[in-house]
DNA sequence: CTATTAAATCGAAATCATTTCTATTTAGAA
DNA sequence: TTCTAAATAGAAATGATTTCGATTTAATAG
């Protein structure tokens, strides 16, 4: 799969940074989730070119908020990010031993709707555990 | 619906403490979820006893790890926390205006161990918006 | 009712992920 | 090329949460 982030970026309306360019080149790559600071470990290491850790936070969120990565709210309090090709609307099984991230198709928020005295403006749903291959290396 | 909190503090194997009485007093006749330092005050209010932090977020983790309480995951990334009577499995609708909640009682999860390579450990759920009542004022 | 002790509390201080600030640079448009 | 709003860098601040060591206390047993 191949993406044209400077077409993607300038969809978004925003810049076209080297410093974006290789946020989303090291998170499209990533095969886990990674924090701030990883993301920042990577890029450096891919793109050997230096991004302050400001930059970081503040494109990571901005990606985020567009719906172009994920957050993973980690049990340890601390955010992390995903990039995900799968553009439809769906959630993650994040694996808290080797940090892989699986689809959760149907979430079943559809039903949400229906029971709430309101109006839902988000739902966060995620599952953490343990996959398969993490399992069976324990026992 | 009254609560005997000694007697319940004993079964979780927790000593009896002024502190933990007054939090769990505090917390049980909350109609909204609360932030620590909010419960603090609460505490000092209604119980007249001085409580320090420390002790309240010691035990607000306490009593959530074990079920007693639920933990609110707020957008601003603050932990926040309500005492919830329904001891089945469900889930909450937060209203970010004037924070109620509300129960999901039927949160699709059950469809979700079907679908996950590995074991799911926890499930984090939670949807957030606008109560009717908060809707309607704002209209 | 003491004595004993592990658990709990306290207040001050530390932590550290995240954000803010300001000066400087730069992408993109004209 | 010129211009300008947007973006970046690095240093510093922030502030919710945690840790620390000293002190108190609930619970248990004699
Ligand atoms: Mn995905
Ligand atoms: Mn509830
Ligand atoms: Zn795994
Ligand atoms: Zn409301």
């Amino acid at each position: 799969m191949i993406f044209d982030f400077p077409q993607l970026l300038k969809s978004l309306q925003l810049k076209v940074t080297p410093q974006r360019l290789a946020i989303l080149e090291s998170m499209s790559t990533a095969r886990t989730y990674l924090s701030p600071e990883e993301v920042q470990g990577q890029v450096q290491l891919r793109a050997a070119c230096k991004v302050g850790l400001p930059t970081i936070y503040r494109n990571l969120e901005e990606l985020s908020s567009q719906g172009v990565i994920s957050k993973i709210l980690h049990p340890n309090r601390q955010l992390y990010y995903y990039f995900c090709a799968n553009r439809d609307h769906h959630h993650h099984f994040v694996c808290l031993v080797c940090r892989t991230v699986q689809d959760i198709h149907d979430c079943g928020c559809a039903a949400l709707a229906g029971q709430i005295d309101g109006q839902v403006d988000v739902h966060i749903m995620q599952a953490l555990g343990t996959c398969r291959r993490c399992c069976n290396q324990n026992a």
